[in-house]
DNA sequence: TCGCCAACCGTAAACGTTTACGGTACTATG
DNA sequence: CATAGTACCGTAAACGTTTACGGTTGGCGA
């Protein structure tokens, strides 16, 4: 005798009314109700999960799905996993269980998903590193599967999405740099086809040609988001006959490997070029001081995980006014590295 | 009609015998099997998990253990990534679902655990950040639930693990300093109680010992095992009177931000002070050049699971010689970092 | 011809839940 | 007192597999 029959037997009840008991059901008797919770507190009872599942159709899992290795895992990984954190929380709230996902280099991410997919691993998924055009949306979508992205797509399908705000960014760096007097500004993104470098790079596009200036093809900077890709940068940059005076880094994790590129040739952030770029827990330890966006990780990880909540029919109650679509400010941080002023002229 | 029990149909055959050509069973008539394999294929049928789950009482996930949070994000995390991606490549080989379980900052790792194994999660797991004395071994080794470490721990249940040679690591870095003149020497360690950091620092000591010297307790430095704990080594290394004219770097992600440090104080690595650290792929962007220890984290992933599955009974025939218990040697890449030679005497 | 064995397959129970349905006891209402 | 309604509980089916067991067929040796 086991599992949910041991715990009735031991109460002298049947195994429906013990299951009533504990999943809150209204038709049982509060008197009997405590009896059974502390009962199975006693006997160490849990239900078992197969069980459930089997009867229910859903897992209690929801899957985070991030992407892993050599050529990605840099920084970029902390990122996801202070967002991870946020969403951890919620998710606990609801017992609901979270687990990451990890798609190897080595594997597509499509087809990784359709594996997870059709093992009917999750209730729910959250994805990351969304594509431009990402067939994975449209998938999900047509299975009716529950999730939201990190990051917009054009391939929109109706889900939740959360976003940083890469345009505003790019606008406030270049009004802000143009108004110190630069011209020639270079932007980098990221080696690969996710949508944030689209908006990105559009963005700075479209605010250099508001001041009447345009972007130079030759001063978009494509890497791995790393530091090993900031390090590339600054050399290819520093190799270039026209150089820049100022850029834009999009990454977080690149920066370093920017300053060390830099230092190697003997030049300074803030004296012989203007760096905007983005903070990590990382790059507050830079120095000259990096000018930078910033924003809390964990707060972006709470709603992601709250509007993925709010189109789950068995969760959505509790988030009536979640909001399924929003993008999310970054704080510009002050530092040296942009004190760099142009002799105007 | 669903499932397995739609095949049958559809094949005009029993659901038992669907089941054991589709499990592989011997007692199946070849021509069948591969009509059933074909029709499974074209109904595009996969098996229920939960179903089998709660027959078969198993999951078919195995699950990587990571902790994560504010303090401990740093590239540290990178390192798993690498290592999870090895372990990722072998299950796949079985079918096996790999799934990463992060636990928050916020967490105990011990509560963690068990609300994992309570709700009978994973088949295997593998735990990392190994503590000097680990109730999660125990717990789990009670349990008898089947389980690899990546990292030793006193508190051994005869639980297959894999470690780095930190003796090695140690004993080679120390000899090489001193061999070149250093007498004070400086080591790191994690702050919180990971084994390595005792071995670590044990290991140091008689190997300093070995040589007639001593480790200065106040040189030992304890930090976050991340950019922001080596700048911090760096300012409190620097603010000593007594400088050492060494030190060992124990984390990859540390050398960078104390390169950062030291440069703030316009000091450089291998003129001086000696510096000898681990390298990660960030760490080959430095300069000067980082001498330092370096292997394939993926083949350490690779071997981590191949033990795990030697000791789970229904794997355990893959792998008849896999190595339990593995201490892996790192290969010392000679760099500029440690270039600097003390006038003798 | 008989018996035996091997090869293959079908039947049905079992895994641990949840939940629709119906039943009982009691209360309230007329 | 009859009836309706409420509050609570028990029964049993269902979820989709796997697998022990037994049955049928055909071949083969005696």
């Amino acid at each position: 005798m086991t599992g949910i029959r041991r715990l009735a037997q031991h109460l002298d009840i049947s195994i429906g009314t013990v299951s009533r008991a504990l999943n809150g059901r209204p038709d049982v008797n509060e008197e009997t109700r405590k009896r059974v919770l502390e009962a199975a507190a006693e006997l160490g009872y849990v239900p078992n999960q197969s069980g459930r599942s089997l009867r229910q159709g859903t897992t209690n899992i929801i899957g985070f799905m991030m992407q892993t290795g050599a050529e990605i895992t840099g920084q970029g990984d902390t990122f996801f996993m202070s967002v991870f954190d946020g969403v951890q929380t919620v998710f606990a709230r609801h017992r609901l269980d979270l687990v990451a996902l990890l798609c190897s280099s080595q594997e597509d991410p499509d087809d990784y998903l359709r594996r997870v997919v059709a093992r009917g691993f999750a209730d729910g998924l959250i994805l990351s590193a969304t594509q431009r055009h990402d067939p994975r949306l449209e998938f999900l979508a047509k299975r009716k599967i529950p999730f939201a992205t990190l990051g917009r797509s054009l391939t929109d399908v109706g889900q939740p999405w959360l976003d940083l705000d890469f345009e505003g960014m790019a606008q406030t760096a270049i009004d802000r740099l143009v108004e110190r007097g630069h011209q020639r500004i270079a932007v980098t993104r990221p080696h690969d086809d996710v949508n944030l470098g689209y908006i990105f790079v559009d963005q700075a596009a479209s605010a250099l040609e508001a001041h009447g200036l345009f972007l130079d093809p030759d001063l978009i900077f494509r890497s791995t988001p790393n530091e090993a890709g900031g390090y590339r940068i600054a050399r290819e940059l520093l190799s270039k006959k026209d150089r820049p005076t100022a850029i834009l880094l999009v990454n977080e994790s690149i920066a370093i490997g920017f300053y060390r590129g830099l230092s190697e040739a003997g030049l300074k952030p803030g004296r012989d070029i203007a760096v905007i770029g983005r903070h990590s827990p990382q790059t507050h330890f830079l120095s000259p001081s990096l000018t930078g966006f910033e924003l809390s990780r964990r707060d972006l990880g709470i709603a992601l995980a709250e509007a993925l909540l709010a189109t789950m029919p068995a969760f959505s109650h509790f988030y009536p006014n979640a909001e399924l679509r929003k993008i999310w400010h970054e704080e510009l941080i002050e530092g040296e590295s942009d004190a760099f002023l142009l002799p105007h002229g």
